[in-house]
DNA sequence: GGTCCCTAGATACC
DNA sequence: ACAGGTATCTAGGGACC
């Protein structure tokens, strides 16, 4: 029997003491098919150098011999091999260890610590992962399985009938296709309504089901509204009987939800439990289940869980506008479309057209749920295909697993065994370790430019780490003739360099490929554009950014604190280096920060800034480029608010088609009210499009006259500020700590990591905290006319009409008086 | 109640 | 806990007058 088909789901299963992996995925005539592979689990123990071949055999035999007797299971060696490989690029020789059950290779490694053993390693890569590797068995790409078909057969426990597919194959073989395409799955997406936000607390109102020709709300509340969409039942555990239902008949590959993980999944199942109902939804019957971690994640047997949230935190957020990642915002950048609007103060007293109102409420997010998983799918796609990684696992994990994954594999290629992760003490050490000196940046001189260049670095950090070959592999433990020599610099409070081989290593050779990929794809998209290549382009671009952070990273399996501060020692070399080639060549510098650096052009033409440009180029090692960032018409750097310094990190640009770049200032900070940043977002647009305060100042003139006047909106006033940690873990009590207890004590819901909104009103009495002043959006009350002149828009505005001489708190000072003068 | 100095905390830049 | 360091700025917190 040989057929064609997409993995989508892998899992594996214990049959009679030995692990199988089970694949679940599509044939071409889109049938859900389940494949068992055999998979022979092993690890590596890696000899110590001159063990003698007699010895080698001695401990082989040894091994062979290892049982580890456990609680439900009896795992042994079942055989090994003895193989020339590399280990951190050195040659090695090693064992490679062929167990029962993957899952012990653990406890089988503790049991061989033979002198003559060097390292084991490889036994904590996850099953799926070292199956993958070793059997080439990709997710998302069409393979052919040859093998017997299992019907009603009693290998692996009778599994084919157990499981809700409709065909399931004992594979002898799988080879992968030549011929790939993106693959379209079968989503739904789903959302609930509560009426209270702790898990296992309340009741689910209504669940909604989006998919193609396919939605649904379910719901055991009032609905003789006539909406076709609606189903009622007597029951909260009738409507969710109906759910597993529709999850079954439907049978998609992938039951999207947006912050999922956190609530919507682990609340069906509490709630599924409290009606005494199995959430069965898995294609074997079973419930989802939850991997401990911060958030939890929910895995569904032979469907893929994929909670959108997760996914665009770490893979999209950093392209998105969007101040939040709340699913109306996200939705509204990316779909152009928004939730619908739904009063949750009136759940206390519900009437027939508001359950109406919230049932299609609860539609539409389930809605730009499912659409938003059909735009990012792309995305999702391509990650599982560069990191070769499940959907599920890419869709969850963070960047620095997504270089772990990458490099695990590709080590093949290089005849590698992997590295092991750091344990808990390792974790620990590398936590509390000194921090290393970060990048340079340039101290600005307050002042308003013309006709500005920018030059930066192409992916600087990257370029390093390529060119100079810096990886924990490369490092050299004392200078050799004929080696790479970092600058001196200061690592735990001593001074010194540290030393590289010029023999290329895996880490920078792997990197060297994805920044070359990254190119070859960006050069594709730009000659013929889709979402494709486009996602593409970007998942090598992402890794290349997190290369360098891997570096100094905790968690990573190529950790090297040396490697990553000696990136950052020629990340400031090379910045200050051509900052002072910018001045030498007649330039005035005004700008630096890491790997760019801005100057005015004055006297030189573009085409005299391009040809200097290039022989910069020329006289750049390895791979390392400096390219135009853009050329600008006027910018503006301003003062410290303390201190007559200017402020790094801050500057406003607009470029020569007009378009504004802002960094740093108040406009871009999330934790200002909207009047100052929208107020001073104006006075920027108006100082570099006119060069000179005029207008400027009469807007601001204008917006203090209006504040004092009590014509703005408490909209326009409201701050926005994260809840970062649990309230009763601050130390300090701010202004949003008491905006959060209060919603506390209102009942409305707070936890970590919410956007607390709230703004400062006048009060009776002399109440001298801010903290005292606030309120939340619902309560009335007077907006504190001094604290958003003094707070908000003074400090907006003031140090950037100083650079005109223009003394804007005098102007406020004297507005105020005026003010009380009219008393 | 005001000033000084310091720290905690949030959010930005690259 | 889930890439790194650098930087700005507000409000609170405590000492002192």
């Amino acid at each position: 029997m040989k057929i064609e088909f997409i993995p989508i789901d892998f899992n594996y299963i214990d049959f009679e003491g030995k692990s199988y992996i089970k694949l679940i995925g599509r044939t071409r005539q889109g049938k859900r098919i389940c494949v068992i592979d055999s998979y022979e689990a092993n690890f590596w123990a890696i000899l110590n150098e001159g063990v003698s071949d007699k010895k080698i055999d001695e401990v082989r035999k040894k091994i062979e011999k290892i049982e580890v007797k456990l609680v439900s299971r009896t795992t042994n060696v079942l055989k090994t091999e003895l193989h020339n490989k590399k280990f951190l690029g050195k040659d090695v020789k090693a064992i490679k260890i062929f167990i029962t059950n993957h899952k012990d290779a653990h406890a089988v490694a503790d049991e061989i610590g033979f002198e003559e053993i060097f390292k084991r390693r490889e036994y904590d890569v996850p099953l799926i992962s070292k199956y993958i590797i070793e059997k080439k068995v990709l997710p998302l790409n069409w393979h052919e399985v040859e093998g017997e078909i299992l019907n009603n057969s009693l290998e692996f426990g009778g599994i084919d009938s157990v499981l809700d597919v409709d065909i399931c194959i004992k594979a002898n073989s799988i080879k992968k296709l030549e011929k790939q395409e993106i693959y379209e799955p079968k989503i739904l997406a789903f959302d609930i309504e509560t009426n209270e936000f702790e898990i296992g607390k309340g009741n689910v109102l209504m669940i909604s089901l989006y998919g193609k020709n396919f939605k649904k709300v379910l719901t055991w509340k009032k609905c003789a509204l006539k909406q076709d969409y609606v189903e009622c039942f007597k029951t909260e555990g009738e409507m969710i009987k109906k759910f597993i239902e529709y999850v079954k008949s439907y049978g998609p590959d992938i039951l999207a939800g947006y912050f999922s993980d956190g609530f919507d999944l682990p609340y069906l199942r509490a709630v599924a439990e409290k009606n005494k109902i199995k959430l069965a939804i898995g294609i074997d019957g079973s419930q989802p289940s939850f991997a401990r971690g911060r958030i939890p994640s929910g895995k569904i047997n032979g469907i893929v869980h994929i909670d959108l949230f997760r996914f665009i935190e770490t893979a999209y957020s950093q392209y998105l506008q969007s101040e939040t990642l709340s699913l109306n915002e996200v939705a509204s950048e990316l779909l152009n479309e928004k939730k619908h609007d739904f009063d949750f103060t009136k759940l206390s007293n519900m009437k027939e057209e508001d359950w109406r109102d919230f049932f299609s409420y609860n539609l539409q997010d389930s809605a730009l749920t499912y659409k938003l998983a059909e735009k990012i799918w792309p995305d999702m796609f391509e990650f599982s295909q560069v990191m070769q990684e499940p959907l599920f696992d890419i869709t969850r994990d963070k960047m620095s697993s997504h270089v772990d994954n990458y490099i695990l594999h590709n080590l093949e290629r290089f005849n590698e065994i992997a590295e092991k992760r750091p344990l808990d003490k390792e974790i620990g050490e590398r936590r509390n370790r000194e921090k290393y000196e970060g990048a340079y940046v340039f101290q600005p001189i307050p002042g308003l430019y013309e006709n500005i260049g920018i030059f930066d670095f192409t992916s600087m950090h990257a370029s390093i780490i390529v060119s100079y070959n810096l990886s924990k592999a490369t490092l050299l433990e004392k200078k050799e003739k004929n080696c790479i020599e970092s600058p001196e610099f200061e690592l735990n409070k001593e001074k010194r360099n540290f030393y590289f081989s010029k023999e290329k290593g895996f880490f920078p050779l792997l990197l060297e490929e994805i920044v070359e990929l990254r190119k070859k794809y960006k050069k594709e998209l730009k000659e013929k554009p889709d979402a494709i290549k486009k996602a593409r382009s970007n998942a090598f671009k992402l890794l290349a950014n997190a290369y360098y952070g891997y570096l100094g990273f905790f968690g990573a399996r190529y950790y090297s604190i040396e490697s990553a501060a000696t990136t950052l020692a020629f990340v400031r070399k090379f910045n200050k280096e051509i900052i002072e080639k910018v001045k030498q060549e007649g330039y005035e510098v005004i700008f630096g920060d890491t790997d760019s650096v801005g100057f005015v052009l004055d006297k030189k033409t573009k085409q005299q800034t391009f040809d200097f440009l290039k022989k910069l180029n020329s006289e750049l090692p390895g791979i390392m480029e400096l390219e135009l960032e853009d050329f600008y018409k006027r910018g503006i750097w301003v003062t410290k608010r303390s201190g007559e310094f200017g402020a790094k990190k801050k500057y406003a640009l607009i470029n020569e088609q007009g378009k504004l770049k802002i960094r740093g200032f108040e406009t871009v900070r999330r934790d200002w009210c909207g009047l100052a940043r929208s107020l001073q977002n104006d006075v920027l647009r108006k100082i570099l499009n006119e060069g000179n305060e005029k207008s400027s100042v009469k807007i601001v003139k204008e917006t203090i006259e209006r504040i004092k006047e009590r014509k703005i909106d408490l909209k326009e006033l409201m701050i926005r500020t994260q809840l970062k940690k649990p309230i009763n873990e601050y130390l300090s009590i701010s202004p949003h700590v008491v905006a959060a207890k209060k919603m506390e004590e209102q009942n409305i819901p707070v936890s970590q990591g919410m956007l607390i909104e709230y703004y400062i009103s006048e009060t009776n009495g002399k109440k001298s905290l801010v903290r005292d002043k606030v309120k939340l959006p619902n309560e009335k009350g007077l907006y504190n006319i001094e604290y958003y002149l003094d707070r908000q828009i003074l400090p907006s505005v003031e140090n950037i009409l100083d650079v005109f001489g223009i003394k804007i708190k005098e102007i406020i000072d004297g507005k105020k008086q005026m003010n009380l003068g009219e008393f």
